[in-house]
DNA sequence: TCTGGGGTCCTTACCCTG
DNA sequence: TCTGCAGGGTAAGGACCC
């Protein structure tokens, strides 16, 4: 599902199998979200399949099989160019619980074969297998160990990449894809890394591309060989110094098993722009009351409430506020939220979408609890862990905040 | 052609403080 | 009291990833 697939050079490449010194494993699933539905739907196999939103007018592909990507669709296309390119394509709309179920079942093979794993996605994981090499074989074995068990056992495809560095395992999954396997010895990095596109390293997105591309730098040897005075001058330091390093195969970065989050955040793309502010501030308190429920699951507490809005010409804004308590609580997170959306002072300007996010989290028993339990806020923090048991218990829609149900939307059809 | 939703990280600017 | 500077915190925007 990453860009890079899309772009990757074709054909497959052999680099030779010596692992020696290969501990890290990239494990990506091939077209994740269209492998989990073919398994609900197996007369689909072998024809053109696309996950994305089936109804509304707006919406990109999450995920199309090989057979549909063949026809030109890739993920994060909009919905309606992947049904011109493909209009024989079946289309069915995503089931997230059922991949994240999927996943989890990924996720436990991943487990039994080292405790160092990462997941970066759903579909995704790094894994450290250098302290697996005594009990299960050398990393290629290991490889493709984890191939078979996630075939046999879940009932999909993976790719999987061999490697020293993280930066050069997920570079030859990519490179194996579909159900692949590719190993990239220690020695041969820099023969493997040399001849790729600039855009095949990990933090060169379309933007990046054009500016290295006004420097003649097409490649990845081309970067290596640019000083990296030069690097730093046209893209900064840090990003000049990191995208030098890795064309050299240097990315000293670590498995790490658990990192915890950063923030968390909801938003939602209206089916039609809309000037309404009474409609927009029923989003936001939604969006807020849904956020504050995530923190709530997570036992985590957030200080910086950010508003995104994105208006009907695309260009978007964020607007943030610290605030002196970190908080759980989605009547503040709905209330800071809305007087960031009042103090832009926006008056007819066509609203696309809106976003409400919490930054600068904590644990929640490690804030003070005097901070929490401070009046009014223990009051409506009450009020909404009694609302989490009722939804609890009788499902997600059983309850919701007053202002977030303020009915359907007069230009839309939500 | 017309761009979802969930995130992270970096850069720049500004303010405050010592 | 004023000025310059460094460093931290905050805010905003942008690019990128899956």
């Amino acid at each position: 599902m990453s860009r890079s697939q899309v772009r990757r050079p074709r054909g497959r490449v052999d680099f030779g199998g010596d692992d020696t010194g290969c501990t890290i494993v990239h494990v990506d699933m091939d077209a994740f979200y269209a492998s989990v539905e073919l398994l609900e739907y197996p007369d689909l196999v072998g024809k053109p399949v696309i996950i994305g939103a089936s109804t509304g007018n707006r919406g990109v592909v999450l995920s199309a099989t090989y057979e549909a990507r063949a026809l030109g669709v890739h993920s994060a296309m909009p919905m309606s160019r992947a049904r011109r390119l493909a209009p024989q394509a079946v289309v069915l709309p995503p089931h997230h619980a059922r991949y994240a179920e999927v996943s989890r079942a990924v996720m436990s093979i991943f487990d039994s074969i080292t405790p160092i794993v990462e997941p970066l996605s759903l579909d995704e994981a790094f894994l450290d297998v250098a302290g697996a090499r005594r009990r299960l074989g050398r990393p290629g074995a290991i490889a493709s160990l984890i191939r078979s068990r996630v075939r046999d056992e879940v009932g999909i495809t993976c790719s999987v990449g061999v490697a020293s560095t993280k930066f050069v395992a997920k570079l030859a999954s990519t490179r194996s894809k579909p159900d692949g396997l590719l190993i990239i010895p220690t020695d041969k990095v820099i023969e493997f890394l040399h001849p790729l596109p600039v855009g095949s390293l990990w933090g060169v997105g379309e933007k990046t591309e054009q500016q290295l591309d006004r420097l003649g730098l097409q490649t990845v040897a081309d970067i290596a060989t640019t000083p990296l005075a030069t690097l730093e001058r046209a893209l900064g330091q840090a990003q000049g110094r990191h995208l030098h390093d890795l064309s050299w195969g240097r990315d000293l970065r670590a498995v790490v098993p658990h990192e915890p989050d950063k923030s968390i955040g909801n938003e939602e793309t209206f089916d039609v722009d809309t000037d309404d502010h009474e409609w927009i501030r029923s989003r936001i308190a939604g969006l807020a009351d849904h956020v504050g429920q995530r923190m709530r699951r997570g036992g985590i507490v957030g200080r910086t409430v950010a508003l995104k809005v994105r208006f009907a010409d695309f260009t978007t804004i964020t607007r943030s506020r610290t605030l002196e308590v970190p908080t759980d609580v989605g009547a503040d997170i709905y209330a800071t939220a809305w007087a960031l959306f009042e103090a832009l002072g926006l008056q007819r300007a066509r609203i696309r979408l809106v976003g409400v996010r919490l930054e600068g989290l904590s644990e929640a028993d490690e804030t003070p609890a005097q901070l929490l339990l401070d009046a009014p806020e223990h009051g409506r923090r009450d009020a909404e862990v009694a609302m989490d048991r009722l939804r609890q218990r009788y499902g997600p829609g059983a309850v919701r905040p007053g202002r977030s149900s303020l009915g359907e939307h007069p230009a839309g059809d939500r």
